[in-house]
DNA sequence: TAGTGGTCTAGACCACGTT
DNA sequence: ACGTGGTCTAGACCACTAG
């Protein structure tokens, strides 16, 4: 009844606070699999020996994260990207025009091996020369490519994975992660700059050379902020944007 | 103790609910102005005869909006625009390399008067040919001008404004609204994409003529989602970048 | 009908800032 | 010492889903 108790130090971490970090653990240690349910609220109390209430709080609170969906009547899920609704939560880019709904497709372009460079095993938190899994993806609206990922993977967290598994996979990329190696990504970062198209841009975007395009680079974290992907992307902003909300 | 009971009905709004309702109406009347202390929970929960913890609740989300400040100890304060710390809630642009703190200062370079034209009266949820005022301004780091500003705002809410009250004005430009106007900017809606620098921007920024520049536009609203300004504008992204962090 | 999350209450006690 | 917000509890009742 209080591990609080414990805890009359300098630093005073809340009861719920705890809660929430017993809990993220038997996420990340799959426990509870992504779309599935998590125990009650009063199983979850009586396991750890609080009310309701602070297990409430602690659920509230990664629910905002979108770590936890809560269904009222149901339970409280493990979220996931295989749900559609996800799926513009990492895709910020959509039609400037109207509210049409655009079919959304993405092509791999290229597969293959390398090793990190200098920048990448910064944002990556590797060391520089480890083993590297490197994709090229357009994004397609409408079958006509309008976003160029270069996408590159710790090798280590991913290991088999080739270019047949991603091409045939019929969901997102996030949702392969999540499905085929527990892997779930739970939050980004994102950089966005103005750049001239180069070559490799031109011809998979089929602009015109030195055409300005939205640069956006991203890494990509799971639980306990562990960078799992960085990505390079150039969008041909003609017919769609990035849309943002500031608050 | 139950404004509930009226409301057993199809749509349910908590109590909670509504007292955000009534409070958020008492911050738009200006009962409690920017950067003053509201009623004590304790107080609120009195006056509208509801327990602390539904006041409590209220407030919460009226914080996790950024519409409250709480301060442990001090009390709940109305957020201001006038604290250095919000400079960045509204400004997503900073420098790439290091974490060298720039010296940021916004210059106007043009102040005139106009009416609204189609696309500008959409935004602005205004009648076509609106009487508006329209500024162009230049955010500089240090003193190097990297953000050029088209600012449009109805002049039926900013009477007597002119160039040189925002020349002379100390804080941003939120802050001015909110002082000189009483109009409190609570959130706002970007949309990003690339495009070539036109004479304007080459001649503000010193870029060469058609290099890529990040434009965004943006729509600020207050208090019940009202728009009251929008922007245009184009950034220098060579050592600059729009940051965002996707959860 | 039973179980889940959602709301609301009342009261105790803690942490923080000011007096 | 006092008042503020912050945490935690225990219990009642409401709204939603499912068998």
């Amino acid at each position: 009844m209080s591990i609080s108790k414990l805890n009359n130090a300098p630093s005073f971490t809340p009861l719920y606070g705890q809660i929430k970090i017993l809990i993220t653990q038997s996420l990340a240690l799959g426990e509870w699999r992504p779309g599935q349910p998590i125990p009650s609220e009063m199983d979850l109390a009586s396991r750890f020996n609080v009310s309701q209430g602070t297990v409430r709080k602690a659920i509230d609170e990664l629910a905002g994260e979108n770590i936890l969906v809560r269904r009222q009547g149901k339970g409280t899920f493990v979220a996931t990207h295989t749900a559609e609704r996800s799926r513009y939560r990492f895709l910020r880019i959509s039609g400037i025009k109207g509210k049409k709904e655009y079919p959304i497709n993405d092509v791999l372009l290229h597969y293959k091996r390398g090793k990190a460079d200098k920048e990448i095993a910064e944002r990556l938190k590797l060391k520089r020369g480890a083993a590297l899994i490197m994709l090229l993806r357009a994004t397609t609206f409408s079958n006509k490519p309008i976003i160029l990922h270069s996408i590159y993977l710790p090798a280590a967290l991913f290991r088999g994975l080739n270019g047949a598994m991603i091409s045939s996979y019929p969901g997102t990329l996030y949702s392969l992660y999540e499905t085929r190696y527990g892997i779930r990504i739970t939050h980004a970062e994102e950089r966005l700059r103005a750049v001239a198209a180069d070559k490799t841009a031109t011809d998979a975007l089929g602009v015109k050379p030195n055409a300005p395009l939205l640069g956006i680079e991203r890494v990509a974290y799971t639980y306990g902020d562990k960078p799992v992907e960085w990505r390079r992307s150039r969008c041909n902003t003609d017919q769609h944007c990035y849309f943002n909300k500031l608050g």
